[in-house]
DNA sequence: TTTCCTTGATTGATCAGTCAATCAATAATA
DNA sequence: TATTATTGATTGACTGATCAATCAAGGAAA
């Protein structure tokens, strides 16, 4: 380990057996991909892939860490700017905005969905997203009672989620403007005031 | 096949088989259970399942089918006298009940989803479920201009879907009544007359 | 004795992971 | 400049395990 006896090869082909992985994701529906495949669409062996990741399980766990990332850093300067009902809106249409409707990014997000109920890593990085995305809703709704708060935020969390799967399968709500509308619906009539309603008290 | 030479095994073993499927599914959280595994739960060989099904993806097939019969056993009954927003109510109910919200039945659910998205047998299973799902809702909400149902009756479904990927994973909701609270939340907020919000117009 | 019921053993395929061996590029040296 | 040592990059071939599916044979009721 003196200096740079050879050329930097690793962070590119980290990535692009990364996007490889989303690849064969998307197009096979579930994570039972093979090494093969994987490899084979990053142009390389799979002895490669072993070589840079060890094992299948690192790769998906890489895979999908990716991907929260790449949603992370849309949502970050998105929201940056802005507080209140905007701020919320603006969590909505990036979770939902058109690059994160892709359908081989829904397949990869269903399929560790499912995979995350056995895989501890996954799991674990399944729940960081989950709560990063609580608390940035919850940062929207500053203006409103906790309680009422967290009911709202968790009906906008189950709503993008439901309306991820219902893509996946392909049914439901057509595009990425649909669905944003859909959410945004729901978040218009929790947050007017109405009469007497709801198991919740709000402002 | 002339009358009955033999007593009638047949329907026990198809019937454990298909239990010993969705508690297989359940335990290891995705559809990669092997014919041993499942044989085994039930009590007899891989071979007399193969016997049975003729193949893994029969079995599974009829697995997701009894799932999704036992739901539609439970709603039909529960909202045959109702109608209006008591029968949406009902429907909630059903959906989200304590014995739909088992985990095991959960993990199958959410199994069969990603594998509906490759197995064209599976896929017309499922949009069978959303469809009916879609014109049970709407056959409790004909009070309401058909644009502004349609919008609710896709809202509540998502929202409905997306609670189970959450208590999938652990995450979000806790059980069966904080679930249907959420939703029959949604419920109201929409019926309820509001101001002047949402991209669709209201009676 | 016919007919269903049931199984153990086997087979063929798939796949993750390993390994020993090349290739290529740079840095040190003479 | 020419040579050589060093080291990352890369692969083909192999292995061990897993698993779906098959089959031929052995019960047991009718």
């Amino acid at each position: 380990m003196n200096s740079m006896p050879k050329i930097g090869m690793e962070p590119i082909r980290r990535r692009a057996l990364i996007d490889a992985a989303i690849s064969a994701i998307g197009e096979r529906g579930a994570l039972n991909v093979t090494m093969s495949d994987i490899a084979g669409r990053a142009g390389v062996s799979t002895a490669l892939a072993h070589h840079y990741f060890g094992g299948k399980d690192d790769l998906l766990f890489a895979t999908m860490r990716h991907i929260l990332a790449q949603l992370g850093n849309e949502i970050r300067p998105a929201i940056a700017p802005l507080s209140g009902p905007e701020r919320v809106r603006a969590i909505i249409a990036v979770n939902l905005s058109p690059d994160q409707f892709r359908p081989e990014i829904i397949a990869a997000w269903l399929a560790f969905y499912v995979e995350a109920r056995r895989d501890a890593a996954l799991g674990r990085l399944f729940r960081i997203y989950v709560h990063r995305l609580h608390s940035d809703l919850m940062s929207g709704l500053t203006h409103l009672p906790r309680a009422r708060a967290v009911h709202i935020a968790r009906g906008l969390a189950a709503l993008i989620d439901g309306l991820y799967l219902r893509r996946a399968l392909g049914e439901g709500v057509e595009d990425s403007a649909a669905a944003i509308a859909l959410v945004e619906d729901y978040l218009d009539m929790a947050l007017a005031p109405h009469p007497s309603r709801g198991s919740q008290p709000h402002a």
